[in-house]
DNA sequence: TCTGGGGTCCTAGGACCC
DNA sequence: TCTGGGGTCCTAGGACCC
């Protein structure tokens, strides 16, 4: 808890929403549902247009649809978020070497680190600069809680949403905190909050009153102490910059529930291609193999197996999980299958001889029945390295088609880098060659009407809008699913820094796409 | 039209080692 | 022979966050 205000908290309003606003002008002051917008799909992120109908994040699309018909419903589009993202980190790295973000729209800043003014006024200042470059430079409005600690710079952000700045005094934390329900506390979700009722606790202040040994009898050792120690206020918790990750994992939710135990098997067997792209892609590799399944009923469950070295090798990962799948029984239905990779480490070429071990080990006639292998030789410490003795040299685990899983390099993912970002759902595999997918949201271009994007589409038609982030609003044209002219695009880019015309914008005194 | 996808951290029991 | 405790790894599940 420092006694300045030099932690800033920057979360970016409705951002998913407000970058398809900024890059539609038709939409801009209209509500906007962005999410996935199949049978199962959830809101990711609704307008403030779209909130005052009650939408908001995590809600089922089809409530959605129900509480604003009238909403334009789009499919989110990533690499353009990420895009505006880097610009936004971007900014924030001038304020201070030390940032830390927490997802594409959000991040803490240790001002301390960066050398900036530490009393009230100059905090404020910092932050009221920031939303200004931030609007300058994306179109878009952001808001800046500023404080003491992480916690409340968060909470201050929250509060000062949309389009505001908060700073929370240091000396103040406690009886701005007291009155504030449990759930407002980081950590303190669902399950804890009514864990938290039925003892009688719902704001900060009986949360606090109710004493660190109660909390802990409540909530368990880490969690109790950890909330009773925020509900005071006490947060030391650092900005950490960089921070590498633990796990990689891929799912999919079907469109309706698979019986059919092949395909099923086949999804596995996809999902874990997926994985290893990522994996691959980010330069790692990993140990623990993890399959997730969730029936028909909502159950989920997971099963996991640690190989003796890290892989980034498909055909390994493949069959651990299709090994994985065997323990679970899928007949009565399934709704969502997972792979993933954790216990990773940075990829090197060492790792070959610890799965060419592993391999090695797992063809036995002794190690078959057990999928799990004994612990490695050096278990209780490195862990990674080969096994003394052991040949390097079996891949008799891999199919006769991959006699060497390393010699490829990364596979690309298919088709999820452009405009079509979400694909197809599993649901409904993409046949080559059948009719084209158009989904709403995403972008085109037409021979003879230039650049616009998908209004909607079904009955072999689709209806389009012609418009980009620095036209009027455009007008609606409709065409045939398979009219040649009509082709997918890139996202047009949004940042001002790439606006064709910058005096233009100046001399018309506009100072963002969203408030033309 | 009930409930996405990608993560993190914690707990708890059993195996295994010292 | 009986009884033991700590530490680490692995597995499974659950809460939480954006």
């Amino acid at each position: 808890m420092r006694d300045a205000p030099t932690i800033l908290h920057l979360d970016m309003d409705a951002f998913y929403a407000a970058v398809e606003q900024a890059a539609k002008p038709s939409l801009r002051g209209k509500p906007v549902i962005v999410g996935g917008l199949g049978p199962r799909g959830v809101v990711a992120t609704a307008s403030y247009e779209a909130r005052v109908f009650g939408v908001h994040s995590a809600m089922a699309m089809g409530q959605a649809r129900r509480l604003c018909p009238n909403a334009a419903y789009l499919t989110p589009r990533f690499s353009l978020y990420r895009q505006v993202s880097e610009k936004v980190m971007e900014l924030l790295g001038e304020l201070s070497p030390l940032v830390e973000p927490l997802s594409l729209d959000e991040a803490f800043v240790d001002l301390e680190a960066g050398g900036a003014a530490a009393d009230l006024a100059g905090a404020r200042r910092v932050g009221e600069r920031l939303r200004a470059a931030i609007r300058e430079a994306t179109g878009l409005s952001g808001s800046v809680g500023l404080a003491g600690s992480k916690m409340l710079a968060k909470i201050g952000s929250e509060q000062a949403k949309p389009d505001g700045l908060v700073v929370i005094e240091p000396g103040t934390e406690r009886e701005l905190l007291a009155p504030l329900t449990v759930r407002t506390l980081p950590g303190v979700g669902p399950a804890t909050a009514e864990a938290l009722r039925r003892a009688g606790i719902h704001t900060v202040a009986e949360t606090r009153e109710a004493g660190e040994a109660e909390l802990v009898r409540l909530l368990g050792k880490a969690h109790g102490s950890s909330l009773y120690a925020m509900a005071n206020g006490w947060d030391d918790r650092p900005v950490v910059a960089e921070r590498e990750s633990k796990s990689v994992s891929v799912e999919d939710t079907f469109d309706t529930d698979v019986t059919d135990r092949l395909r099923v098997q086949l999804e596995i067997a996809r999902l874990a291609d997926r994985c290893v792209e990522r994996l691959r892609a980010a330069g790692r590799s990993g140990r623990t193999v993890v399959i997730k399944v969730r029936r028909y009923d909502f159950s989920t469950l997971t099963r996991s197996e640690t190989l003796r070295g890290p892989t980034d090798d498909p055909a390994v990962v493949r069959e651990a999980a299709a090994r994985l799948l065997e323990q679970v029984d899928t007949t009565a239905g399934v709704r969502l299958l997972g792979v993933g990779v954790t216990g990773l480490a940075d990829y090197t070429q060492e790792d070959l001889f610890a799965q060419a071990a592993q391999a090695d080990q797992d063809a036995r006639p002794a190690a078959a029945a057990p999928a799990q292998p004994a612990a490695a030789p050096g278990a209780s410490g490195e862990g990674a390295g080969p096994a003394p003795g052991t040949s390097a040299v079996s891949t008799s685990e891999r199919p006769p088609e991959a006699p060497d899983g390393q010699a490829g390099p990364p596979i690309p993912g298919p088709g999820r880098q452009g405009g079509q970002e979400s694909g197809p759902g599993p649901g409904q595999p993409s046949e080559p060659g059948g009719p084209r997918r158009w989904l709403p949201g995403s972008d085109v271009t037409h021979d003879a009407y230039g650049a616009g994007w998908v209004q909607g589409s079904g009955v072999g038609r689709v209806t389009v809008r012609f418009e980009g982030p620095w036209t009027p609003p455009g007008r609606v044209r409709t065409f045939a699913v398979d009219d040649p002219e009509l082709r997918p695009a890139e996202p047009p880019p949004i940042l001002t820094s790439a606006r064709p015309d910058q005096e233009a914008r100046t001399a018309a005194g506009q100072s963002s796409p969203s408030s033309p």
